[in-house]
DNA sequence: GACTAAATACTACAGTCGTAGTCTGTTTAA
DNA sequence: TTAAACAGACTACGACTGTAGTATTTAGTC
């Protein structure tokens, strides 16, 4: 089980529009951040961060630097949800799965989708 | 739906223990730690910075302080859900289901338990 | 009361995070 | 060809984290 890199919280944000649009240069990432929120040189500055930590890598392509995923959303996914899993409900299943229903809003089609999961799983 | 304060990775492992056992001195929180992985003034400062970040409190007792919880494993870990939830799964619920369904190991009984309270939910 | 042992209070310090600014080199417009 | 613009590289800096060390106060002990 290779554990993956820490993505920081403001990272992660940057991330979900690299996996969503990648390969793409920092100034298309920055036009697909909220505006107001994102200054250019910050998000450069996650973007060289991230690639040290090896979730993306950058070619130049004339004047600027095209990123690309190395490591996939699920991938990362995986590593925060066991580290959230463990660290915030003692590593039990169970109990964390009854918090968010009982927790989040879950439309009827969640739901059902959810018995339909289970349902397969459990054959 | 008031925020509550960040709760760092290392600050959960203590408050573990203190929800679990609470009222207690630091010499008891770190008795109950894994004894060759923590030190006495480590804790101390952990113990401090959450009772400055309000989650719990201490009243002086002798020579010692007496630490209680102000904030309870579940308000945290409410706080920390949806955190989690909006970050790693852009908010999306049913799919953060089935990805710890598909992940984490699940013994049949825990199927069971999830079926029988998605049914009641349903009702 | 003076000293010791225990516990707290205060201080430290390097690494990460959020948030950019400055310096440099390259592309393009005049 | 010269200067303006733009993109990247390098630098900054305070807050938060993990991990303690040092200084000080306090409770018993002689």
């Amino acid at each position: 089980m290779e554990k993956g890199p820490k993505i920081s919280d403001a990272e992660w944000e940057v991330m979900k529009v690299v996996w969503d649009h990648a390969p793409m240069t920092a100034t298309e990432v920055l036009e697909l951040l909220p505006h107001d929120q994102w200054k250019q040189k910050t998000v450069n500055t996650f973007l060289a961060r991230l690639e040290q930590k090896g979730v993306i890598e950058s070619q130049r392509e004339g004047r600027a630097n095209v990123y690309s995923c190395l490591l996939s959303e699920g991938e990362c996914r995986r590593t925060e949800g066991s580290h959230f899993l463990s660290k915030v409900f003692r590593g039990k299943v169970a109990p964390m799965m009854l918090h968010f229903i009982e927790n989040e809003e879950l439309s009827d089609e969640d739901l059902d989708e959810l018995r339909a999961i289970l349902d397969r799983k459990a054959k």
